[in-house]
DNA sequence: AGGCTCAGGGCAAACGATTGCATCAACGGT
DNA sequence: ACCGTTGATGCAATCGTTTGCCCTGAGCCT
């Protein structure tokens, strides 16, 4: 037998005052436009009938609902809960949560996703899904509702965003091949579609430049998703056809573990053979066979700073969109170590 | 400039009939109510203004809202994304979204979210966070809210649940082990407040006497949690203060993990030293070194029998409880081999 | 032809909270 | 003693949808 929910007419009859009263006495903004005396016996009278408001009710006349649409592009990616987590903590404090969903990096899904958020009178979304130009975004401002971006970012920069250096990061990581002697790298690119993809790539072409080093179309792949298969496919097809290489830099960790997969496949041992870098620094990560180098930052404060950024907007501040950029600190771990070529001679040669 | 939504009353406008006309032809179950031309009209209208029903308002009204809370007791750990994911796919398909909260395994932080659940009007509860005797059970079902119990059940199997057949898979592991010659087998058991870490802890007992060993108090640890840490520590501990031995069963993948940490800090190299099994065959913990031998089952399908037998209550069945078990299947990888003093001999022995 | 049924569709009342406006008493100033 | 002011509270509309009820007109039977 269901309980009844206590309402607020419950709580107002209990103290001897009309609904408006107790609603204006519960609400700590309008506390100040009844008497003190009456607010209390609001307070008590809530307190013991234990009234929770209806969230319902008030998101249908407010037209606020103090939920957050989280669009993840894919929740398996071990990246991702830790930024939620900061997110979901960060909201919190200021009475707010956090409605999540699940993409798949599926567009169509997407939608529907983005859809009945909107059904559900979200009062802002943070999205970690976006394309570089996303027809969502452009609806969603049409619509005014506030929106920020998580990880990837924004082809124009248009819209707050929190995100690490994605091109200093993979400059950093090339920097660390090259002074372990590597010339022959190889790039395992994400997707150019996406902000996180191409700015790491650029900051692959960079690195190399400054490194006065060529890169051969043949040392070079485009995955289609940041996932463990692509990365597999990607390694094999460059070791397949391609130049021969004594490193690789993956777009990202996912891709990195699907390299180790083809180099277990061709016979290939990492670091002996092939030295290989990621990008996310993702939990467990450091316990693979071998540990994989990778660049760190904080997966936490990505969610914290997205969550600051919107709840801004939120209370009105309008100013320019601002784009926070974390920077990445490279970690050393067991996937790299000098080439063959060095390491080959007697010597346990480091390299300078 | 917010857009204005477009609301029934402009799309009754627009087919020229009242708002209660419209929504009776845009409703499937009420549609028959009004002539074949009508309805034609009015979902004519509604495509063309590409109309979205106000899911608050609707909720507000028929005490509904096709959403379902879904308490995660920590979403770091991979074993619950695709399990979310299987949910989710599931109550998508019956036009239900689920709330996802995340709880830390913390009472406080799990009532919170509870709360906020419930006044949002969650239809039904999933919950993965289970104690074995919770509260928050009690009080769901005296408001007469559906709730279904995953991965954990309640102590008197009172509500609808979805688990692996833990006792089973354990007894499995252990039979395992001896069958590879190992008699000194020690074990990390979860929480035992909790049914997945006591019925595993049983099946430990159960197989070990079976097989007619003993179990020293000096092999046995209880983790305070289902994590790494907590592996660690108490795998430790076993190492510091306990009877010798060969193999440790950990209760779950996550304090597996911590043991091989435990291992490194001793010096001790597993699977030579010491053989490792867990449980959940969560994602990447194949690509451990070495490779962890753990019992398997389909996430994914606890996400999508849970949704089942959620929807099942949702429908109005009100049968009994059903309990679903599901069964494991134990895969043998790198972390477990035979005892030292078996691989010592020159012979490279295996044992029946 | 009159009265019945019945399909089709409009009216208005909910759902529970918030909020602009009206009311009303007390009070102070002149 | 009267009037304007102010502080406290009640009234009622509103948010967008659903749904019980009633009304209307057409068709049918005797």
């Amino acid at each position: 037998m269901p309980e009844p929910a206590v309402k607020l007419r419950d709580v107002a009859r209990q103290a001897g005052v009309h609904p408006a009263t107790a609603s204006r006495a519960l609400n700590p903004d309008t506390r100040l436009l009844v008497s003190e005396d009456t607010a209390n016996r609001v307070l008590a009278a809530a307190a013991e009938l234990g009234y929770q408001p209806d969230a319902v009710a008030r998101s249908l006349r407010t037209r606020r609902s103090h939920t957050i649409g989280v669009l993840i592009p894919d929740l398996n990616n071990p990246l991702f809960p830790p930024i939620v987590r900061g997110l979901e903590d960060r909201l919190e404090a200021d009475g707010y949560v956090a409605l999540i969903g699940n993409t798949d990096g599926d567009d169509a899904r997407e939608r529907r996703v983005f859809e009945q958020m909107r059904a559900r009178h979200v009062d802002g979304y943070v999205l970690a899904t976006a394309h570089l130009r996303n027809p969502l975004l452009t609806e969603a401002i049409r619509a005014g509702v506030p929106v920020v971006l998580m990880n990837r970012i924004a082809a124009d920069n248009s819209l707050p965003s929190v995100t690490v250096d994605n091109e200093l990061g993979v400059r950093m990581a090339v920097s660390h091949l090259t002074s372990l002697g590597h010339r022959d790298i190889a790039c395992i690119a994400g997707p150019q579609d996406v902000s996180t993809g191409l700015a790491r790539y650029r900051g692959f072409r960079a690195g190399m430049a400054a490194a006065g080093l060529d890169v051969p179309a043949g040392r070079l792949a485009f995955a289609r998703a940041f996932s463990i298969e692509e990365g597999h496919r990607c390694l094999r097809q460059i070791l397949a056809d391609g130049q021969p290489c004594t490193a690789v830099a993956a777009g990202n960790d996912m891709l990195a573990v699907g390299c180790y997969l083809a180099l277990d496949e061709a016979g290939l041992s990492c670091p002996a053979d092939m030295s290989v870098v990621g990008f996310n620094d993702m939990p467990f990560i450091n316990m693979l066979r071998p540990p994989l180098t990778t660049l760190a930052f904080s997966h936490y404060q990505v969610g914290t700073e997205a969550a600051r950024l919107l709840l801004e907007r939120l209370n009105g501040s309008a100013g320019p969109a601002k784009v926070l950029y974390l920077t990445p600190e490279l970690i050393i771990r067991g996937s790299t170590a000098p080439p063959a070529t060095l390491t080959g001679r007697p010597a346990q040669g480091g390299a300078g």
